[in-house]
DNA sequence: TCATCTGTAATAATTGTTGTTACAGTACAA
DNA sequence: TTGTACTGTAACAACAATTATTACAGATGA
């Protein structure tokens, strides 16, 4: 990732969703989050890349949800923000002259993408609709 | 974690069990991991905490498997290593005041604690001793 | 008693993350 | 047609986290 994003983007979106379609500035989420406006955009243009917000520039304008929340799986938001395997890019070079030292990315890597695939499934059986339904 | 963390411990461990007993030295380790041997001693203190691997200090010290590598888990070393939930920890304070900011961070925790759990009970399945069968 | 190792602290260097400032461009509304 | 309230975006500063480095006391064996 990094993680926060995660937080961020569903924070963003649940606004949204409760926003019921009315766009929504970046400095009101922001305020909300408790964080720079300016990450909020950034983090929205992502959300945008992904389909999952739609903008309007201008006076008025804000962002909103493009697609029902029931379409929108928070496995979905996690790939959208997803940058490396949540268990670590292997960020340094083993020695290449040590026989488990060549090896080990390699084999690390298999491992690290099984157990985000079970991650990543645990986290397709919710909903940005079924997670709202927590906020009373 | 951080995440390096993990993958530091498990080449250590890989390391030793391929040393079949005899005490390995932290620099030894280090220069296969490619990282300062400060680090790989900090390491090797937190692994033996935990019970996976046995010091001995002086001329030919180093380090060794305390217990057979096919009852060290992955997901055991994943335990060792965590610090906080791999989903991210909430590190601001959202707002509130704001009724989603107010709510957010107990429902994220229960989201990232059960994606955890899902990627935990996936790395159960291997052993030190099945995934170093992995190195030939 | 020398050499080699661990254990540990203190601190520096590096990298990653977040915040801030600034401003061009868009859209609405008077 | 001009002011106001926004987004989009870049550049940079501040801060936090991670990793490396240096140093040295103490253990152990030859």
């Amino acid at each position: 990732m990094n993680n926060r994003r995660f937080a961020v983007s569903v924070h963003i979106l649940i606004l949204l969703q409760q926003a019921q379609g009315s766009y929504v500035s970046s400095s009101y989420l922001a305020g909300s989050i408790n964080i720079n406006p300016v990450l909020v955009r950034k983090e929205l243009i992502n959300l945008r890349k992904h389909g999952f917000v739609q903008a309007r520039e201008g006076k008025n304008g804000g962002a909103a949800l493009a697609k029902p929340a029931a379409d929108i799986r928070l496995a979905d938001v996690y790939h959208a923000v997803r940058e490396k395997n949540i268990l670590g890019e292997n960020r340094t070079e083993p020695n290449p002259k040590c026989p488990v030292g060549k090896q080990i990315n390699g084999h690390l890597e298999e491992v690290y993408h099984s157990a985000e695939q079970a991650l990543v499934r645990q986290l397709e059986s919710e909903t940005l609709a079924s997670f709202s339904k927590r906020f009373t």
